[in-house]
This record gives C-alpha cells, structure tokens and sequence, in this order.
DNA sequence: ATCTTCGCTGCAACAATGTTGCGTTAGAGC
DNA sequence: GCTCTAACGCAACATTGTTGCAGCGAAGAT
C-alpha cells in the first residue's frame, strides 16, 4: 500500500516525505473529497501549515484538484491522468450532500457546454449539485 | 431613487436604516456581485460586523443570493423576483473574470439539469464559469 | 555507510474572514 | 413625543490563509 503512494510521489518528483505520504494516502483512501480540517482530524500530529503548503504543491503539479462545493470551505480531491502541472482537466461535476457536508466527485457527469453572451472568453466551467448523498438518504 | 429603496425594504418587512438603505443602494447599482471587502470600501464608514448581519438577513429574506465563483471570496448579487425567505430560485449561472475578479450573473445561462446515480436527491445546482469578461478584453 | 546539498518541515507571526454577546441607538407604531 | 424592540457598533474570539526563517532530513554523490 505505502508503494504507490511512493510511486506516485516519485513520479512527480517530489520527496517522498511522512507528510506527504500519509496525506497522499488518506486521500487514495478516501471516497470523498477532503478539508483541510478533515485532514487534520485524521493525522492528528499533523502541522496547519505544513498541510497548507503540501496541498498546494499536490494541487499545482496536478495531483489533487480543488472540489468547489458552495459550502465555504475549500476541499480537494485526487486528480484524474490527464491532469499535470499547471494544467487541471477534471470537468465532471461535484456533489455536496448538506447533511453530512461530504463532497464527491461525479465522474460520470461531465459541466455541459455553453454559449456565452459576445465579449466574453470562457476558460473553465465547474458544476455544483447539492443536496442529500447515498449515505444519507 | 431612495425609494425604489425603501419599497423594497419594506416589502420584506425589513426596517429602512440608513446601513441597509446604503448597501441596497450598492446593488441596485453595480452591474455585478460584490463582497464584502468591496462593499467595505465603497460605504467606508460601514462596521464589519453590521455588514455582515446585514447581507445574512438579506440573503435570508431572499434579496440576495450568494455567487459562488470559486475564488474563495463569497459575493453577493440581486435576487430575482421568484426568490422569498428559505426559498432561493437562482437557476442561472455565473461568470467569474479571472482579471479584474468580478462575478456577474448570467441569466440567459440556466443551469442545465442532470442525471444522478441511484441514490442521490439533489436539491440546486449552481454553474461557474471562468474566464475573461467583456471590459477585460 | 557517510557526507553534502537543498527541499521540506514546523514554529512564530500576521492578515483576512467569519461569528457571537451585549450595551446603546434609533425606527415604527401608538 | 413615548415606548418597544429591532438594528447597530464595539469587543472578543474562532477559523482560515499566508509568509519568513531556522533546523531537519531525503536524495544523490563519494
Ligand atoms: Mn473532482
Ligand atoms: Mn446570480
Ligand atoms: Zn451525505
Ligand atoms: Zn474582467
């Protein structure tokens, strides 16, 4: 279990640290997107800050992506393959569930095209769905 | 102009104080959502706190809706007239200018409805686009 | 296996934002 | 005008985001 979250590190060419090796694995562990407070409550040694600056390099080489869900607080979730440095492709939809606030990532629903009024340039487009997940019903 | 100001309160049953006459005023106003920060600077001598209770009731009320953009700020718009207390109808989207940071809403855009796997029950949906906006051209 | 280098960590410190309590102020109805 | 109570404004605290810097440790070289 420890090998791929190494290989994975490697891959990136990032050092393969405690740090980053249990935050990697909670991430490959888990079904759905994670807070930084969520993380915390699980690696219970863990520095603030140290998580703050390991999720920002996650995120710019394209391993984890940021999950908007609406709910203020700001959650990640591991990236697919096409994504690289500075380059996220995930355009599926998330779904928050407003019961036990979980954010997961809909890889089957892709955020549809659409046609923006003339003058404006279109970079990126996410899709937000709330409401109650599988768990809660 | 005060007074499409003071209907509006009044309508809500909301009281005519000289901060909500003024941040009203704001939105009536601006052509896109504004934070607080943006708010803060344009009434300057406006309290934090006051803004902050002032926009919740707002938004509880229905006269404003939050405009998630993704950018880790929350801005606020206009509500349409469908909104009332406890029952947002914001069907549209919302673009969000990665240079001068301004959201607008879209409301020639509606949120397209989606299938979701077994299970989940969805309650709203929210579109953000990124980009350029016209001005930014 | 030990050494060296440089990226990473962890602490301090500060900024920005969100939230509640409470005494004072002022809007609305009488 | 007077009364009642909602709203304001200040203090105080919580949470989250961000940078600087000294010490540690992973990776490659010897
Ligand atoms: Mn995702
Ligand atoms: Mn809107
Ligand atoms: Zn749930
Ligand atoms: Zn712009």
């Amino acid at each position: 279990m420890e090998k791929a979250v190494i290989d994975l590190l490697k891959s990136y060419q990032l050092r393969t640290t405690t740090v980053r090796k249990q935050v990697l694995d909670l991430f490959m562990q888990s079904k759905h997107a994670l807070g930084k407070t969520n993380i915390e409550a699980q690696l219970e040694e863990i520095d603030r800050i140290t998580l703050y600056r390991t999720l920002r390099t996650f995120e710019q080489k394209g391993i984890i992506h940021e999950a908007v869900d609406g709910s203020g607080k700001t959650k990640y979730a591991l990236c697919s393959h096409e994504c690289s440095e500075h380059a996220h492709h995930d355009h599926h939809a998330h779904f928050y569930c407003s019961l036990c606030e979980n954010t997961v990532c809909m890889d089957s629903i892709t955020v549809p095209e659409v046609s923006l009024p003339e003058g404006f340039r279109i970079n990126s487009a996410q899709l937000i769905l709330s409401g109650v997940c599988q768990n809660c019903q």
